[in-house]
DNA sequence: AAATCTCCCTGTAGGC
DNA sequence: TGCCTACAGGGAGATT
């Protein structure tokens, strides 16, 4: 599924084709995603100049000038450039085209993306408006996870996957790092040290990075999620191995349910 | 307020 | 081989 690696992957491909890029026609094939494609989008946008992509988390505001187009891709979702020529396939939602004959197209099997346009500050928009630091900026650091963290029962899994926390760590990289930093998953956050916090930040710091360097390194006319861990499946320690020996000392990786989500990890080297 | 549960959807994997 | 069911998961919104 895409991660915030693959988010920022897709922004970087789309920049480079889009940017100074006039729409000249939006096409939606399916309204109902997430939440519905926005009325009326595909006359605001026509006509417009992609002037600015951003990333917010996993969120993604392409700057049309007269407003923002939002697109989360969801778990199942991508964004590609194409052609004319290309056959339209199946869950390939929408097309924006382009009058230098580029397409976006937009293709989600499952439906839990969403592409809405807004008008005014796109910040102040509820979907964004809560959402915590960048993992990758100053902000996130370990005072700021472990002054937050304190007094709250959740367990830190949970509470690191929380986007009002921290944006863009999903299931695979939560669990990943919690086992890189040394920390059950299931630990309530406030307990946990400010070592461990510290580990913890800077586990989910480098995971993060080293996975965006290695998407950001095959771009052509692209775009993105195959939906698979892809490029760092082989890199994952813990997910997806439940049953198997854990790298570090060897038993069996435990795999349990934590707020719906599957979770492994050692008990042993996971205190 | 904080924690937990539910739901959206369809491709895939596993059981028989 | 093919059918059937369970399951996965981001994350908003409802519920406890």
């Amino acid at each position: 599924m895409p991660e915030l690696p693959e988010v920022e992957t897709t922004r970087n491909g789309i920049a480079a084709h889009l940017l100074g890029a006039r729409v000249k026609e939006m096409t939606v094939r399916q309204r109902q995603l997430r939440w519905p494609v926005t009325a009326g989008v595909e006359q605001a946008i026509s006509g417009q100049t992609i002037s600015d992509i951003q990333r917010r988390g996993k969120y993604l505001l392409l700057d049309c000038g007269n407003g923002v187009l939002l697109i989360h891709l969801g778990m199942s979702g991508s964004l590609r450039i194409a052609s004319g020529a290309e056959p339209v396939k199946k869950h390939d939602h929408v097309d924006i085209e382009f009058v230098n004959k580029q397409i976006l197209r937009f293709h989600d099997p499952r439906k839990f993306g969403c592409m809405l346009w807004l008008d005014g500050d796109p910040f102040s928009h509820p979907l964004l408006s809560t959402l915590g630091p960048e993992p990758l900026s100053d902000e996130f650091s370990d005072s700021y996870l472990y002054r937050l963290s304190r007094k709250r029962k959740v367990p830190i899994k949970s509470f690191v996957m929380d986007s009002r926390v921290v944006v863009g760590v999903g299931n695979i990289y939560a669990n990943e790092a919690l086992f890189q930093a040394g920390i059950r998953p299931t630990r309530p956050a406030g307990t946990v040290s400010r070592a461990s916090m510290q580990a913890l930040v800077s586990a989910i710091k480098s995971i993060l990075a080293s996975a965006i360097a290695l998407g950001g390194t095959t771009l052509r006319d692209f775009v993105g999620g195959d939906g698979k861990p892809g490029y760092f499946r082989q890199s994952l320690l813990v997910y997806g191995r439940a049953g198997l020996a854990c790298g570090q000392c060897g038993k069996a990786l435990r795999e349990i349910r934590l707020g719906q989500r599957s979770t492994v990890y050692c008990t042993r080297c996971q205190g």
